[in-house]
DNA sequence: CAGGATCCCCCAAGATACTG
DNA sequence: CAGTATCTTGGGGGATCCTG
């Protein structure tokens, strides 16, 4: 009812890219809590570059979930923080996460299993005498 | 709570990948009211190719979310539908749609900001162009 | 109609090194 | 520590053609 058509509405989808990229979900949830310095979020999430997680950051703000702060007196202190809208985009987020936590190993069950018993029966296409 | 540390944690990280592609969400949701054969799902999507339909079943189909049903009588009808999984991420999904319905605007106003006052190239693909 | 096979493009993301 | 600049790559996704 909620989301009807975003199949063929853009608007829906907006909100699909940005959880497309592969780090935005997380650092918007690792800064759930609070402001945090780049080098604190890398250490929280863990696998991260510092140039991915500058791109993310940048791409967050452009926009407009998170916040940048350049401390005034420290010159080396950033901090960044979720903008209003930053956090409401948290409970779609947490919807998600708790989906992964109930059906993670179902998931992963259904992926092994397609894997074990893949030999024949879907697509496959075994050439025999025409070598392509 | 529900969610914690997702950070870390892989099993988390594996729904969002699910929802990174492109279609998967898209695909998924035009699911949501019973079997379609592809030719119906293209229809409803727009937008999207075949091929790029069949790779989008094929790695739903895999994840366990979507089932593939060949009629015996008929060659050339095939029909996909939700799995009892599959079904269950329709609510994450509708959440992140309900997002994008009611934020969306501020995300295209943030980033029309941006773009404004950013004279540089926006760090961030265009999301989309068309009107809301 | 379903969907495989190919060719091509693009960009997120990784690795590395450097500057303020 | 924050951030940038390069180079490279993997693969999603688009377009087209072809077959069962």
């Amino acid at each position: 009812m909620t989301t009807d058509a975003f199949l063929a509405d853009c608007r829906a989808r907006l909100a699909f890219d940005l959880l497309s990229n592969t780090w935005n979900a997380v650092v918007l949830w690792a800064l759930r809590d609070g402001p945090r310095r780049p080098v604190e979020l890398r250490e929280r999430i863990g696998g991260i570059s510092s140039k991915v997680l500058t791109e993310t950051l940048r791409r967050l703000q452009f926009n407009g979930l998170i916040d940048r702060q350049a401390h005034p007196d420290a010159p080396s202190r950033i901090e960044y923080q979720l903008t209003a809208l930053g956090r409401t985009l948290l409970a779609p987020i947490d919807a998600v996460g708790a989906w992964a936590f109930e059906h993670g190993d179902e998931v992963m069950a259904a992926q092994e299993a397609a894997s074990t018993s893949a030999p024949q029966a879907p697509p496959t296409r075994e050439i025999n005498g025409s070598t392509a």
